[in-house]
DNA sequence: AAATTATTGTGTTTTTTTTATCAATATTGT
DNA sequence: ACAATATTGATAAAAAAAACACAATAATTT
């Protein structure tokens, strides 16, 4: 296939928002200008950053947005669904199992490790053990942990889900995840949000 | 002042991002490979958008981590603290008080709006009125709200806020501020957050 | 004190990305 | 059916960003 941009590559997940925006919408199709405006780029560039993936749109009319999201879903989460673990079931974590954004097939948190040995058994019909069965409880498939743990634990935790296999972090936690394991750690950072949000209003 | 790059701006906040992480390890000093290294780009990228703030570096040795970290923070974040209010004070919410994150005097949440009458009092020290008092008990200088209710009511309560002169949202309710009024939305979305660790996994 | 090493800051070149342009084509109105 | 309008996809041109290369300078070693 024809090298794809890195600029390109980066907006991908970006398309994604916008589309399933447009969808929640009841937008059933899009021109690639409605994308450009919501994505605060040139319309050029989101057919040329489309046309990497095929000829997707129809002339004179634009795209579904069904079949472009789906197009983009499959993309970048190939996988039919992602098995994800959660470390950590204070406000955060549940905060998070609450969190209605599971769409799309992307991924299911599939077990929960806690410390409080109150909270474990089941929560909102995940199973949730104690944090140091870890190694005798994590489901084979799990590649992704998502962790919200406090800082003081982060790394031991983290150290240990990487020996069963872990090979993707999304880090709620205050403390930062440091390995010499080639792992790829997403950091929330809630400071750096809220110093863009102002930035952004500067410009 | 010389024109500044798009891409350089847009790096601004992840290099606070990456100095704030440098000064945690107790690391006093950096050099332009440093830094290069954990942003994944060239060094010769890093030392040309660090001379758009001026000459901050010292030939054979490099850049102090607390004066590079101020001149990044005066950049991007000019006044001292910003006033936040949080709008919603379920799990989410008290996650986000909770978040051991509000360092370099960015920002403060000063008030908490929540529908739940039995939470109204005080959380962590700050005062928590009732959601319908808005309108009354919204803090003057305060500019930015961060948002944690549920998607039913996120817009009605945005649109308050907008009438009470907010201009800045950082929202991490399941459904989408939708408004006519020129502000800045930051929407946290987990699903993306996934999708991008993924995403990043596979490349 | 001279040589060596490390590293910044910047002018220049190369590469990448975006924008402009337009033929092709689909839809809508007359 | 024809004209007008909308919009894609692709090529070419322009602009922007990144990488290269190196003089300047600071610390360290011999």
């Amino acid at each position: 296939m024809e090298h794809i941009p890195h600029t390109t590559k980066d907006r991908y997940p970006q398309y994604i928002r916008v589309l399933r925006s447009f969808k929640s919408r009841g937008k059933l199709n899009v021109t690639s200008h409605d994308i450009a405006k919501e994505m605060n780029i040139g319309d050029t560039s989101v057919r040329r950053d489309l046309s990497f993936l095929g000829k997707l749109g129809r002339q004179g009319l634009g795209y579904d947005v069904d079949f472009l999201l789906g197009r983009f879903i499959n993309e970048v989460v190939p996988n039919e669904r992602e098995d994800i673990v959660l470390c950590g079931l204070g406000n955060m974590g549940k905060a998070l199992v609450k969190y209605n954004g599971f769409v799309d097939k992307t991924g299911e948190i599939v077990a929960i490790f806690e410390a409080n040995e109150d909270l474990v058994g089941e929560f909102e019909g995940i199973p949730v053990y104690h944090i140091s069965e870890i190694s005798k409880k994590l489901p084979q498939e799990a590649k992704i942990a998502i962790m919200a743990v406090p800082k003081e634990v982060v790394n031991d935790v983290a150290t240990t889900l990487i020996q069963k296999g872990i090979k993707t972090f999304i880090n709620f936690s205050d403390g930062d995840i440091r390995t010499r394991s080639k792992v790829v750690v997403k950091k929330f950072d809630l400071v750096s949000m809220i110093q863009e949000a102002i930035y952004s209003s500067q410009k």
